[in-house]
DNA sequence: AGCACGCCGACT
DNA sequence: GTCGGCGTGCTC
């Protein structure tokens, strides 16, 4: 076929150019023109010169009554999307209803900037302690899976030599071995002339998974994370587009490399919120793993020792298939014991510390033996909140809707906005000099540490201690060496760490968590507490798991002290049905946001009206607008309407009449965010 | 988004 | 008389 013609998606974010556009390609380009080149064209009246994205290709003028413009050339300093992406950027700008433009800008590899900079290896991640990759690593090509993981193997090897292309959900306790699995499983596809995708939550937290990786399948690997810069990041999708590298491993955005004869995607750690974008278009990359799979011919590997409710209700369901591992891979290792201590119980009986009896034993106790402990506080800065004691008052952010917290270094952080002033001598309402600090933070858990175990060498790793260049791979460096006796941590220091030294794990506030209003509060707090769980006894010696809470009876604590998942996801689906959420019924969420608060109202009152007129005859739910639990950050005040039933397609009919209707009189400085479940 | 066309107020 | 305000409307 002769590419004479070519429909282009612009770069303008606007609703009223969100379609596309066909040109004439000039002679010259007709041989190289593809599906998902970025290319030059002349645009509007004035002919701007604008970039866009090829999109299709035709042999035969299209009928219509205008002359077409010609295309000027390709854009330079940008690759081609692989063409089966523009199907998934298709199925996004339909799905997460965002525009066309920014859903293939999504799909695309970013631009680079042309400056070379000196070539870093991909593997020099934050968080690495050790030397180089090199030596040592390399021997453990051939690992020997135990029966369990050969199993799994067995199945995904199964399935895909019947012709099939199933989502499996690697189930596997923390310590199982999933990697070795996922090493086997990727090597199988690379055998197969493929190509695999390796998902990750946050690459610089489980560079160890990386390493071992790439001790594994060497140079074909191109890595992304967060500390790279653009242009190294797009130098990682230019070797896969170009055939150098057939792995690509990375955070969420590196389900979209650039690869044309994609085998496998791994999502490890399904379970992680960092999976779901927090930015438009707000995809949940696990469906759009599955999507590309489906699109490409790909086999889907969902990797947890939590799984998420969705995942698993989908697994009930037989569109996923479980590969189970029970059992820990190192001989020799056994889980923890998990002692759940009740702080109401503690204060009846006399202790006001922050330590219950039960965890100052048992620290006393690795203390006394050179063990390691790591204690867990959701919470950074050192007091809650600040407030007067004459009046009541709490010192708020003058920018958010919430207290400032009190960090040691005597400022007040709002830890929405980052605003920061010096603690005050008196109450700013009513003058008194009784103010105080309520509550405890990391910082504040480090100084009673300090005080109540003065011989021991503490470190804390959280956002404030982690801000610094690098510090937060010297903190566990100098933790993993066994140079502190005990680490301070917010979630940082529970995700995928392997400290073998650690044989007590504390968890200060397990229940903090189930306060938050989201219908997720238990399941996060169930994957929370379970993951710190694992990270106590992964060597030799048994660990400890101390949980300290108000809530002890709550179904997610009482199930990850037994470690019983099960009785987790029985509780927690039957909650969801009653009470309406996903995945008993599909959500949609939409924020509305604005900085002038009258025209907020205005618009959510108008947007209600037009949902509800909509969802009336599906028998829809419209709830809402309500202000969110935070109303106002950064000056920004937020409101929410909620729009339930039980089919996916009608509440995406919904939304997308209602928008048809609100388009244009909706007032300006107002915007809109959609979100699916 | 950007630019042109269009129909009403104070100016060289 | 005209210069220019930014309210609609269109862009292959």
């Amino acid at each position: 076929m002769q590419s004479n013609y070519a429909d282009v998606i612009l770069d303008i974010t606007h609703a009223n150019v969100d379609r596309p556009f066909t040109y004439a390609v000039p002679e010259e380009m007709r041989d190289t023109i593809r599906p998902g080149m970025p290319v030059k064209l002349p645009f509007g009246s004035g002919n701007r010169v604008r970039t866009g994205w090829v999109i299709a290709l035709y042999e035969a003028a299209p009928e219509v009554p205008w002359e077409l413009k010609e295309i000027l050339g390709p854009a330079e300093k940008q690759v081609s999307a692989e063409s089966s992406l523009i199907a998934l950027a298709l199925w996004m700008h339909e799905h997460y209803g965002c525009m066309l433009s920014q859903a293939l800008k999504t799909v695309m590899p970013v631009k680079s900037r042309v400056k070379k900079r000196k070539t870093k290896t991909p593997s020099s991640l934050p968080g690495d302690s050790r030397g180089e990759a090199a030596e040592g690593t390399a021997e453990r090509h051939h690992v020997i899976l135990n029966e369990e993981q050969a199993e799994a193997v067995r199945q995904f090897r199964e399935d895909r030599a019947a012709g099939r292309r199933s989502t499996f959900l690697l189930f596997g306790i923390t310590g199982s071995g999933k990697t070795e699995v996922y090493a086997e499983m990727i090597r199988e596809v690379l055998g197969k002339g493929q190509q695999a995708i390796l998902l990750i939550p946050e690459i610089s937290l489980t560079f160890q998974t990386v390493r071992r990786l790439e001790g594994i399948f060497g140079e074909r690997v191109a890595i992304i994370h967060s500390r790279l810069t653009q242009g190294e990041r797009y130098e990682q999708f230019r070797r896969a587009a170009e055939g150098e590298a057939d792995i690509m491993i990375g955070p969420r955005s590196a389900v979209f490399a650039p690869f044309s004869r994609l085998g496998l995607i791994v999502v490890d750690e399904e379970h992680d919120g960092a999976y779901k974008s927090d930015t438009v278009p707000r995809y949940d990359t696990r469906e759009v793993a599955e999507k590309r799979a489906e699109l490409s011919g790909a086999s889907v590997v969902l990797g947890s020792a939590t799984p998420s409710v969705s995942t698993w209700d989908r697994a009930s369901r037989g569109k996923v298939r479980i590969l189970r591992l029970k059992n820990r891979a190192a001989p020799g290792s056994r889980p923890a014991r998990v002692h759940v201590e009740d702080l109401r119980r503690e204060l009846q009986e006399g202790n006001r510390s922050v330590f219950s009896r039960k965890l100052r034993t048992l620290m006393e106790d690795r203390l006394a033996r050179g063990e390691q402990t790591i204690l867990f506080m959701n919470r950074r800065g050192y007091s809650n909140f600040v407030s007067c004691r004459s009046c009541g008052n709490a010192i708020r952010c003058p920018h958010c809707d919430v207290t400032l917290t009190l960090h040691a270094d005597g400022n007040l952080v709002c830890h929405y906005c980052g605003y920061r002033i010096r603690q005050p001598e008196h109450c700013p309402d009513c003058g008194s000099p009784f103010i105080a600090g309520f509550g405890t933070g990391t910082q504040k858990l480090e100084a009673m540490t300090r005080k109540m175990f003065p011989e021991a060498r503490v470190l804390r790793m959280d956002a404030d201690a982690a801000s610094g260049k690098g510090s937060g791979k010297e903190i566990l460096g100098t933790f993993a060496r066994g140079e502190a006796d005990i680490l301070i941590g917010t979630q940082m220091v529970v995700k995928g760490h392997d400290f073998p030294k650690v044989t007590l794990v504390g968890i200060m506030a397990a229940d903090t968590e189930l306060y938050v209003s989201s219908y997720t509060s238990a399941e996060r707090t169930f994957q929370l507490l379970t993951q710190a769980a694992g990270r106590a006894g992964r060597g030799e010696r048994p660990g400890d798991v101390v949980i300290q809470t108000y809530r002890p009876e709550h179904y997610a604590v009482r199930a990850a002290a037994a470690q019983d998942f099960g009785l987790f996801v029985r509780n927690e689906m039957s909650f969801r049905a009653a009470a309406g959420y996903p995945p008993a019924v599909h959500l949609l969420t939409l924020q509305l946001s604005s900085q002038d608060e009258q025209l907020l109202i205005r618009a959510a009152d108008i947007l209600s009206r037009i949902l509800m007129k909509e969802a009336a005859p599906a028998r829809a739910l419209v709830i809402g607008p309500v202000n969110e639990a935070v109303y106002k950050v950064h000056d920004y005040f937020r409101k929410l309407i909620y729009l339930k039933h039980s089919s996916y397609d009608i509440l995406l009919t919904i939304k997308n009449r209602a928008e048809a209707q609100y388009e244009g009189k909706f007032p300006a400085g107002v915007s809109v965010l959609c979100d699916f479940n």
